[in-house]
DNA sequence: AGACCGCGTGGAACCGGTTCCATCCTGCCC
DNA sequence: GGGCAGGATGGAACCGGTTCCACGCGGTCT
């Protein structure tokens, strides 16, 4: 309940409310009997300066603002959580903006960026048009993006058509000649790309090993475990099914691990099985995948922010992080009596 | 970049900044004339109000703090996923506070309830200490426990004992006799007591079916899928081992169903199992498990301390929410040939 | 001795809102 | 017509910090 002022502080040390300001803020330009005079004042009293006067008068709200899509999608998280522990020991506050619809994407991106609500803005795997960004670099909020890229920016990407080439590479060197593609739509509203670039890498690993592409084999739609299920019935059904099926992330391998499942197919011996991310259940279902540094991509998000904030680059930084192939049990020579 | 204030559109309007002030907030003491200068001023310069300037003024931040353990474990997501979707229709901001350490949760619950830094406070699971509680309500700032309990504030719980009770019964019913538990220790550093109350449950329906309470079939260990496998499997070694066993959480019923997988055993023909909260991956391993309301508590929390910012009321609340058995495929009568 | 430098300090002005009080004006009543 | 009530409005004071400017004082250089 308490509020005491620095005014109140001043009096008790007998000193100016200029002093006392001094001192909190570590200025040199106080000596050592007076500075003394004035903590013992503030100890007495019990004070904290009050951060709202604080930021007001510096013009910073000591916020770093986090534009997020579904935040309980598991790679969400755990980005989230790298970005919260380096902020966790900064004088940073974490604000959190959660986006489930297109409406409340728009108006985040609209209201958020403004100099008087948050120091520094990182955006999350949502793509921001070329207006957005225009607003964001005319607001003067400093902005850092994270799994997508925009070249006006600091972007904190993977490189997602390596990715895509390293695991069809995995199951092509395997001795797979028919490997199919289950990933989600590019056209989607909020336009995760990172599909699309994974197929092209996907692409590109059939064509070096000169391996026809086949339309057959490439399978789109929503995101989703079911979405993925239904994609890869779908390929098991034809009349040349593959034998290995890359999905553009976890939760769609284990969709695609249910078809197999329903089609009668044992994972590996009969259909290999690669996954992108490596969230924690992948762990669990030994399920062959890319990792993608997520943790990583947080912690690194927020420190190219906070040094953005102290001194912004003459440049937008583009970080690649690297991807991993984590090979587990779901992939194995075709027709391995597994 | 722009920095119009409330003094610049004062002067376009040739009127003074308390009209515009009241203009802003709705007052009915501005003349319509006059409001509709004061509104054409305000889109000409495109004026939006400084929300720091407005709160250090009112007194008020327009943040809502949330403190939550580990938040990327799924239920807490879940939760913080109810919160966020609540208060995104506000004019409130969620700021979040992670807590992976005893240090970082006493320097939230020291430095977080502080009136100048959030408006009112959400605890999530973490149980805070008489003193910790005193120093909330000394600090006047409103505050509310979601998945923890105190008697002096306002709390969002669900029935521990009743849902332990529950899961106990079930598998009661199906005519198992001897049934282990799996739990997480009640004097782990963040005293989370739900596992202690979910085993009171388990105890309550053993009585209550005349069944020995048989201390070697209650297992507690750390949280975690590991731990709860370890203990499954000792559990399993025992001469006349449990037909099947009451997990306190998802997670550990998870780390049972391997150690079923590693000892040779089928669930449920052999051993069944029912776990707790029913997290999202619950369906998917088609575990019987007791569901809690995670979304909604979230819901309930922050609207509770909504309505607390508006009008405290008298007494603390305990709003309990409802838990139910999801029958899945983990579970069956003792023997059955699966 | 006088001019000057620079350190330590006090306090006013400022950040950009809200609110309260004084003032003005209009209309009504006696 | 004078007095008064009450609505609309302008603007000072305030919220609690930071910062800049002015001032006093002791020491150094000429």
């Amino acid at each position: 309940m308490s509020s005491v002022t620095i005014r109140d502080v001043a009096r008790r040390a007998g000193v100016g409310v200029g002093t006392v300001s001094r001192v909190l803020n570590d200025s040199p330009a106080v000596s050592g009997p007076t500075r003394q005079r004035v903590l013992t004042a503030i100890k007495e009293l019990n004070y904290a300066p009050n951060p709202l006067a604080r930021q007001l008068s510096l013009g910073k709200t000591m916020n770093i603002g986090v534009i997020v899509p579904f935040f309980t999608r598991p790679s969400f998280v755990e980005r989230l959580r790298g970005v919260e522990q380096t902020l966790g020991n900064t004088a940073y506050d974490l604000v959190l903006y959660n986006v489930e619809s297109v409406e409340r994407r728009d108006r985040c991106f609209r209201e958020v960026p403004r100099r008087e609500r948050v120091d520094g803005l990182l955006v999350m795997t949502l793509t921001p048009t070329d207006a957005d960004v225009a607003r964001f670099l005319e607001s003067g909020v400093p902005t850092v993006l994270v799994d997508t890229y925009h070249p006006d920016l600091n972007c904190v990407t993977i490189d997602d058509v390596a990715g895509g080439h390293q695991a069809t590479c995995h199951l092509i060197a395997l001795g797979h000649r028919r490997i199919g593609f289950v990933g989600d739509l590019g056209e989607n509203p909020f336009d995760f790309s990172a599909g699309q670039l994974r197929l092209r890498g996907y692409r590109r690993a059939l064509r070096e090993a000169g391996l026809p592409e086949e339309p057959a084999h490439v399978q789109q739609g929503h995101y989703g475990r079911r979405e993925a299920r239904r994609m890869a019935l779908a390929l098991l059904a034809l009349p040349e099914p593959p034998t290995a099926i890359f999905a553009a992330s976890d939760t769609m391998a284990i969709g695609v691990a249910e078809a197999a499942a329903a089609a009668g197919l044992r994972v590996p011996a009969d259909l290999s099985i690669v996954g992108f991310d490596d969230i924690e259940i992948a762990a669990h279902l030994k399920l062959t995948t890319i990792r993608q540094p997520l943790f990583r991509s947080g912690v690194e998000g927020v420190t190219l922010l906070l040094d953005t904030l102290r001194a912004a680059p003459p440049q937008p930084v583009n970080l690649v992080l690297p991807t991993e192939l984590v090979s587990r049990a779901t992939t194995a020579p075709p027709g391995s009596s597994g």
